[in-house]
RNA sequence: GCCGCCGUAGCUCAGUUGGCAGAGCAGCGGACUUUUAAUCCGAGGGUCGCAGGUUCGAAUCCUGCCGGCGGCACCA
């Protein structure tokens, strides 16, 4: 290979030439197995007691990265790391020979080997394992992010997560975290009885809620599919089945904006329990949440545990801007009492629209502690039933906390008749424009005709509730590879 | 979609008023037996995001485009 024109070509040439003379030297760079290895965090935990200075003759097999390099000729130490952590290692030609300390510091940062040795801790205090003999376990062509600075410019770790992950110990253990949320949350409703179930992501219809869907296409079926926004339809069939307790989670698919607090494709919890109304729903969603995040570990500010603050929506918008939704039932009487105390009147928006205007902008922002906000206006909320109290209203909560919305639930309406009428609306929506107006489904209507028991459920965002308890501020740091543009 | 900021070596970053594109780490050659970001010596490594423009001369100024971040709009 001629000399190559830029560093990046030269790196890699410097790699390759290592990979062949490795080979030339009979070593297999990329072997089949390296059986009976044990966590690094282990060998520390093992070790803790150990003075500085006191060796031992227990001996430990490790494998990893090597991520460091210290010293050369005749004694050399470097740096291992496993998914656990970090550990050093002492190279000594006494230990390895002449031959095998030229290969042991031969190799690349960023090569994965696994290594025997006996652990000592080394007169600065640092555990180390004194290698004894090593293994290369695969070649590493690519040089890896710099040592010491990490990984720091976003893009990179975004688009390379693999590059983040290697580099960067705190992005290892923050989605360490988001899988002990997701095995939590598991764990927890699995215990109360409820039972996982699978609904399609391929749907002929979608529905469930606002939101503009992905299409795709069959082709053996030759139609257009849809990729699920919500799972909520499907689970409702299922508890009209019988199945009583059921929960999904997964992923759903929503055709909009991508900021800091949306991803295109996103994990949703949803549960469904029959026989529950929104109150039930409620105390069972702060119960997992505060069950969740200790099984994680959480240590952070907002403080999860139960009871959360209970606020209506009607009240939290009185609150905050004197303003009676109740009493301005219109679209125009809104706006004109928005109008009066100087707030921002978007001139197209319909009456809801103005309400998720108010609340978005002047009660949402003040919702930093965890926070049901109950009872919506039934217009915004088209599988809600209706409120027991005020026929104006639906019983539906949104759960926020950190002025994020993480969940939203509701007594789920099962009186096939209004339901009808509610899909019609959306029907007149559509028919106005409205791109995120619900579908028509006959096939749900025709499963609540069958009947459905009184129902709570929810959905909670996974990756928002993630982004609670790892005090995260973008989606994209708690969703492994975040969409990008190309 | 709109506005602002940003994009320089594999990585982390400097780069003055428009005047030969730099450092550290990594890599390469060499020295070194206890380091903790090891140290020392030496030689390399660049489409300054891309494309135009202004200028004697552009990493630097202007325009457009691409990408990222933040905000607005949209949106749970």
């Amino acid at each position: 290979m001629s000399e190559e024109a830029d560093g990046s070509a030269e790196l890699l040439a410097t790699r390759r030439r290592k990979l062949r003379s490795l080979r030339e030297a009979g070593v297999e760079p990329f072997p089949h197995e390296f059986d009976g290895v044990e966590p690094i965090a282990a060998v520390r935990a093992a070790h803790e007691s150990l003075r500085d200075g006191e060796e031992t003759d227990v001996r430990h097999r490790l494998a990893g990265r090597l991520a460091a390099r210290r010293g050369q000729g005749k004694m050399a130490f470097l740096d291992l790391v496993d998914r656990s952590g970090r550990i050093q290692l002492q190279a000594r030609v006494d230990e390895l020979g002449p031959e095998g300390m030229e290969q042991l510091l031969g190799l690349d940062l960023g090569d994965l080997i696994g290594v025997d040795g006996a652990a000592f801790r080394s007169k600065r205090g640092e555990l180390t394992l004194r290698v004894e003999s090593f293994t290369l376990l695969a070649k590493s062509l690519r040089p890896p992010p710099e040592k010491h600075h990490g990984l720091t410019d976003v893009e990179t770790r975004f688009r390379r997560r693999e590059l983040d992950l290697m580099a960067n110990e705190e992005a290892r253990e923050l989605f360490i975290v988001r899988a002990r949320v997701i095995s939590a949350a598991r764990r927890f409703l699995d215990a109360e009885g409820f039972i996982e179930v699978e609904t399609p992501v391929l749907q002929p219809l979608y529905g469930g809620a606002a939101a503009r869907p992905f299409t795709t296409h069959h082709n053996a079926l030759n139609r257009e599919f849809y990729l699920r926004i919500a799972t909520e339809l499907y689970l409702k069939r299922l508890i009209v089945g019988g199945l009583e307790r059921v929960y999904e989670l997964g992923k759903d698919f929503r055709n909009e904006g991508v900021d800091s607090t949306h991803n295109p494709e996103f994990t949703m919890l949803e549960f469904y329990e029959a026989y529950a109304d929104y109150e039930d729903i409620a105390a069972r969603c702060e119960r997992l949440v505060a069950y969740v995040a200790a099984e994680a570990g959480y240590s952070g500010e907002i403080d999860l545990t139960p009871p959360w603050e209970r606020e209506t929506l009607p009240q939290a918008i009185l609150d905050r801007t004197g303003i009676d939704i109740g009493e301005h039932a219109d679209r125009d009487a809104l706006a004109g009492a928005m109008a009066a105390r100087g707030l921002n009147v978007p001139p197209k928006d319909t009456w809801p629209q103005l309400v998720d205007e108010l609340l978005s902008k002047h009660v949402e922002p003040t919702l930093s502690e965890p926070t049901f906000l109950m009872d919506y206006p039934v217009a915004l909320s088209p599988f809600a039933k209706r409120h027991r109290s005020n026929p104006d209203l639906v019983e539906r909560f949104e759960a926020y906390v950190g002025g994020m919305e993480i969940a939203n639930a509701f007594t789920e309406l099962n009186d096939p008749d209004e339901q009808r009428r509610r899909f019609e609306e959306q029907r007149a929506l559509a028919g106005a424009g409205d791109m995120e107006a619900q579908p028509f489904d006959e096939a749900f209507l025709e499963a609540l005709e069958q009947g459905m028991p009184p129902t709570g459920g929810i959905g909670i965002g996974i990756d928002r509730l993630v982004m609670v308890i790892t005090g995260r501020q973008s989606i994209r740091e708690v969703v492994l590879f975040p969409a990008m543009r190309d």
